[in-house]
DNA sequence: GTCTATATTTTGATAGAC
DNA sequence: GTCTATCAAAATATAGAC
């Protein structure tokens, strides 16, 4: 994990707590709006907290800082996808599937662009190895990469995927495609259709190393 | 063109004027250092002064504000850029020579981790419509999405691309792939192969849509 | 063309009352 | 938990001397 949890395991709460978790919780949809569009650096904190409907003083006291904010919002956004990729199932999808649940998650994103925006930008922005959200980009990146590599080995192995197909490029290229789309899907005026273009994408990976 | 020219077009100059010139050079090249590891909004005027030898106020005089040094180094990019695209002769590649003139434009890039950070930055960073740079990023999408989808038409018509190959689709699906490959690039600590990624992304188009 | 000095705003953060 | 008041630092920009 890049970022220590701030928030406490849930439990029962008094109604003042319930209170303090309402604001925080308000506070950081705020900041993901907010992050989504203008990026952590171009966006204060006196800005959040206007639209939480609170005091910078009163977002404050949730955060020590601003890139505890930032961290509360990765953490968000790492919840509420909320392991998408393993699937309703217990077990990860493997194979050719895993292009399956990765064109699922595509489609629930571009009814998401907050969450696209912010991911997009923040993965520009914390590529600088200074940024307070590197080291959560690093793990985001590293973690994909591996659950995708051990789900193409997968299909190999269960002779699905062609044995001589190049994994760890088929992980990049992959990743790449996904990252580029959303780029350009935020830019289009709703020109794009991600899930299409990856749909495309796939079937191309499958014409050429299905195993057939 | 996004941005109005600022600077002349070259001719002789007195030596005072020379002297000037080199300093705002010096300054935009500053600003492509910053501004590529920081980003444009990462990055004050008073630190690229520093980088560039002058006062803030020195470096003001050669551009009224932060946005025109902005428009200056992305004029300053696309004339290194230097429509490299256009290859070496004044004819444009086309049909799959375009994809080899990208690959090429990739190898070269990889040589140049600055400009792929600017452009990763300020491509994420400009997304929003009230950045100084939204309107230099429609264009450069625009015109090589425009680029690329003649080049492959007219592989089309001279029977050396596939009729049936989904031309938008692959525009896009190819420039998402460039843009997602540089960012894994910049955020690996050298791992990975742009050149090689690229050129396996490629082959994999040619052997699906190739007409032989 | 370049500098010093300064004005103005914005930002992130703290202190302390309620 | 939330607010008002306040601070110190940073950032953009301008004025005017040389």
């Amino acid at each position: 994990m890049s970022f220590p949890p701030r928030y406490r395991t849930p439990r029962a709460r008094s109604r003042v707590e319930a209170a303090g978790a309402e604001s925080r919780a308000k506070a950081v949809r705020a900041a993901i709006e907010l992050f989504s569009t203008a990026g952590y650096r171009g966006t204060s904190i006196a800005l959040v907290a206007e639209k939480a409907d609170l005091s910078q003083s009163g977002l404050l006291h949730h955060f020590p800082n601003k890139a505890a904010l930032l961290a509360a919002v990765l953490e968000h956004r790492e919840a509420e996808d909320g392991r998408f990729l393993a699937g309703t199932d217990d077990r990860p999808p493997l194979g050719w599937a895993a292009f399956d649940a990765l064109t699922s998650l595509v489609a629930r994103n571009s009814t998401r662009p907050e969450l696209v925006g912010l991911f997009v930008r923040l993965s520009a922005e914390a590529t600088e190895s200074g940024h307070p959200a590197h080291a959560w980009l690093l793990d985001h990146y590293t973690s994909t990469r591996n659950w995708l590599t051990d789900a193409i080995r997968d299909g190999q192995q269960r002779g699905e995927i062609h044995p001589d197909a190049p994994v760890a490029v088929l992980v990049r290229l992959t990743i790449a495609t996904l990252d580029g789309l959303q780029q350009q899907w935020l830019l289009d005026t709703g020109g794009t259709d991600m899930v299409a273009d990856f749909t495309t994408f796939v079937s191309g990976l499958r014409t050429q190393w299905d195993v057939k």
